[in-house]
RNA sequence: GGAGGGGUGGCAGAGCGGUUGAAUGCACUGGUCUUGAAAACCAGCGUACUCGCAAGGGUACCGAGGGUUCGAAUCCCUCCUCCUCCGCCA
């Protein structure tokens, strides 16, 4: 969330920034005030009641002296003052309760400001294509097959089985489709530790507290999977327990930037979905995916984000397939990000764009979550910016390699893959 | 799942109802000494909220949340977690 000191500071930036993800400017205004008005009696509060407490402890400590000395009668005196002076803490304690968990409140249901950069705009319509595929896209043959079809044809997913077993949208890899899936995230884990990255491998499942710190929850509950005998949540991204490693962490202003990656699969509901975009891996309840988190310096953060998007770039030219990225709008952005950038893979058998990475700078909302700090050179405390993005979301990718590296004869793998495969050729 | 023992500052480790935000050691930072370093000595060294231009105050925090008490790291309850042993299992 954003922190209170933040909304004081830049009230004006904050309130027109967030009319890109459709605010009224006035109404956000109003929503700010509301907040600093509570956070001022909520100070004038913690004020008056410390003194009480200051005043107590100081009563409590004579009344211990007054014993030792055998004073009975006056030390009794003092106490029935301090029982009153407790009846009065106890009305103020539950007043500063009250106040914090409407600032509370209020502060969790904002999202985060936008970036500069970010265009206006309602959804993904109105995203902003930053680099777009300027060479021809592939050119298939009229028998040309979505992979889906090609799944079937050659015996690299079942999605039938995989509904028996589980349920529909938890397809089943076998063959080479379960090989060509383990040769994707060898690649990927191998690019990002040449890219600096540790590799880890993090609980598949996490308690509120971590999904609270990424900022899944209060928003996205509806999307986990959640465990309700042992209170856990699915997690629908590698990003939840990779940055809860930081989770009230205060590091050293040398210790940047911090670079962790793993691999995991991905648990979503994908409630509310439907249509043609559900149709085979587009859009799947499970998963896997390798991402790449970095800790930041606040000064450095937008670098780093540049370095991200180059190195999921890279992935996908490595990969030999057609891709644009864009800029995404207010309206499409996520509720912790102030500037996200997608890739889209074209799919060319469904003829599609898909999109395979979401590369994002939270600044400090998530480090605000989750208490992620550093010390600068003079000993001050501030909070670090956190960044992630998916390098990559395998379900997709696999779909587009299959669409689009079909021929006649079968479809040829990337050369890229082709160390990690007993095999160059899926027929 | 059963039985027992723990969770205190960066680490180790005292304290087990009354100036204890917390001894001591180590680590760390600054200083003295030294040609330099080490050693020795001196000093400093938690986080959050809050008042203050600042210097410097106040409050809270000894796994988390409740309770008892004039007063709790210390007593009671609940939960979490770690360790040891037994059982079960990959």
């Amino acid at each position: 969330m954003l922190t209170l000191k933040k909304i004081i500071a830049e009230l004006d930036f904050i309130a027109k920034s967030l009319t890109k993800r459709g605010y009224n400017e006035d109404d956000i205004k109003d929503l700010l005030h509301e907040l600093i008005s509570h956070d001022k009696k909520r100070k004038s509060n913690q004020q008056a009641n410390d003194d009480l407490k200051s005043k107590m402890k100081d009563f409590s400590g004579q009344i211990g002296k007054l014993y030792k000395e055998g004073r009975q009668n006056e030390a009794s005196k003092l106490k029935a003052e301090v029982v009153v002076l407790k009846e009065k803490i106890k009305t103020y304690d539950e007043n500063d309760k009250e106040l914090k968990s409407k600032i509370d409140d209020i502060l969790l249901s904002i999202p985060n400001a936008p970036h500069n950069s970010v265009p206006h705009g309602k959804n993904e319509e109105d995203n902003e294509v930053v680099k777009d595929w300027t060479d021809p896209l592939p050119n298939l043959a009229g028998d040309a097959l979505p992979h889906w079809e090609l799944a079937k044809k050659y015996n690299l997913i079942d999605f039938e089985l995989g509904a028996f077993i589980t349920g529909s949208g938890f397809p089943l890899f076998r063959n080479k489709g379960a090989k060509l899936k383990r040769a994707l995230i060898n690649f990927f884990l191998d690019e990002a530790e040449k890219a600096g990255y540790e590799e880890i491998r993090p609980p598949l499942m996490v308690n509120e507290a971590s999904a609270m710190a990424t900022g899944q929850l209060p928003d996205k509950e509806g999307q986990m999977y959640y465990m309700e005998k042992d209170d856990l949540y699915l997690i629908p991204t590698g990003e939840v327990p990779i940055t809860n490693i930081y989770r009230d962490v205060i590091l050293n202003e040398n210790d940047f930037p911090q670079k962790v990656t793993a691999y995991t699969p991905c648990f979503r509901r994908e409630a509310g979905s439907y249509g043609s975009d559900v149709k085979g891996l587009n859009r799947v309840h499970q998963f896997d995916k390798v991402e790449i988190v970095q800790i930041s310096h606040p000064d450095e953060s937008y670098k780093l984000l540049d370095q991200m998007v180059s190195h999921v770039e890279n992935l996908l030219i490595k990969l030999e397939l057609p891709y644009r990225i864009l800029r995404l709008c207010g309206g499409d952005l996520g509720f912790t990000s102030a500037l996200t950038y997608d890739f889209e893979v074209y799919s060319a058998g469904q003829k599609k764009w898909l999109e395979v990475s979401s590369v994002s700078n939270f600044e400090s909302f998530q480090s605000n979550r989750l208490k992620l700090r550093f010390k600068d050179s003079n000993g001050k405390i501030h909070l670090a910016h956190t960044l992630n993005g998916s390098a990559l979301a395998l379900a997709r990718v696999v779909a587009a390699i299959l669409e689009n590296f079909q021929t006649p004869e079968g479809i040829v793998v990337p050369k890229v893959l082709r160390d990690y495969l007993n095999f160059e050729i899926i027929n």
